[in-house]
DNA sequence: TGCATTTAATAACAAATGTTATCGTCCACG
DNA sequence: CGTGGACGATAACATTTGTTATTAAATGCA
């Protein structure tokens, strides 16, 4: 499951077992949550199997923020970092394989990375590559029609489109199901 | 200038003198190009007076990206940060008094801040703080209407409603020129 | 297997937003 | 100062997107 953090950071032996084994693992049925809007995040996720959804409830309505798979960091990260209560829910989509990190262990473990100027590095590049892609997710809003977002999420994710309920990814494109719908036709028609 | 700066950090003295001597200054008329798209960002900016607009050109219509005003830092953050061309434009909107420093200047009084923990996590601190700019900036494009973020932007940053040009205000927004005249006035009929 | 529930498509109509064009105002700059 | 260009408001019309309701298909689960 780790393998790619522990190529990524080359931890001695020593280390890895310490960090590893303060990962715990747990296996939930879909839409289970994980962070209820309101509550400050304890912990982080790590997705072994399976689908997470990240949303917010804007009076009355159903909303997605983002959508994670198979060997991505999942948290509520206002809420995580600062303790704070979140502004956004987790829940599973698929029945999941999850592993977990409380708060105190993510410190204790970015604490150690940090001083070692190689891994901090790649720390603030994981960091800054996650704000580059809210930059270029919120880009796309300013520049693009829905139509063409939907396009472009067939193409540069098309995990999404093939795992995601609809009414989640229409919510996510910023419409509703209903123009997602007729997008979709649209694009067929044309494709004829 | 640099007060707020001093005072978060709380270098020595000599430090202080190291790292401000890298700072040039330079007084600029409005509409000042200080980096061009497809550019590679070399300088990171200082607002000491007046306002900077970043935009890109989406096939021939200029859009907003954001916008800075006095003592915030601007720069191309993608680009100057992997040093590839940059998507993004940078120029000034009033006549401005700026100050910049070199990428390789960055580098090392990065270097060093990130040497001393206290100060790291203050460098760690402005990182997340942005990035939560951005999720914040994108959610309100996905849960509020134009009329409703103008509303926000009048309530939260009424600089830029004071101090843009409301062409540059419609892109940053999301919308056309005509459009946003049109919540104006609609938003004035209200009021009365 | 069968049934309840979720999910997706579609139609008809309403509202929001874009497009193009015109006009008046303002102000920066020669 | 005077004036050309930038800026903003508005109207008329076109297009996109949302709303509500209905129906069909797919899916999960007992």
């Amino acid at each position: 499951m780790f393998e790619q953090f522990r190529n990524n950071f080359r931890f001695s032996d020593d280390k890895w077992n310490d960090y590893s084994s303060r990962f715990k693992r747990m296996v939930v049925p879909a839409k289970t949550i994980l962070l209820k809007e309101g509550e400050v995040s304890k912990k982080m996720f790590l997705v072994e199997k399976g689908c997470v959804r990240v949303g917010f409830n804007n009076n009355g309505t159903d909303l997605t923020f983002q959508f994670f798979f198979e060997n991505s960091t999942v948290a509520s990260l206002e809420s995580f970092k600062k303790q704070l209560p979140s502004q956004l829910f987790i829940e599973t989509i698929e029945p999941s394989v999850l592993w977990y990190v409380n708060k105190k262990d993510v410190d204790i473990i970015i604490a150690e990375i940090n001083e070692i100027p190689v891994m901090r590095e790649k720390f603030l590049d994981v960091v800054f590559e996650r704000t580059f892609d809210y930059m270029k997710h919120f880009l796309s809003f300013i520049k693009d029609t829905p139509s063409q977002r939907y396009v472009n999420l067939v193409k540069d994710n098309p995990q999404i489109i093939k795992r995601v309920p609809q009414h989640y990814i229409a919510s996510y494109l910023g419409i509703t199901t209903v123009h997602l719908s007729r997008i979709k036709s649209k694009l067929a028609k044309g494709k004829r």
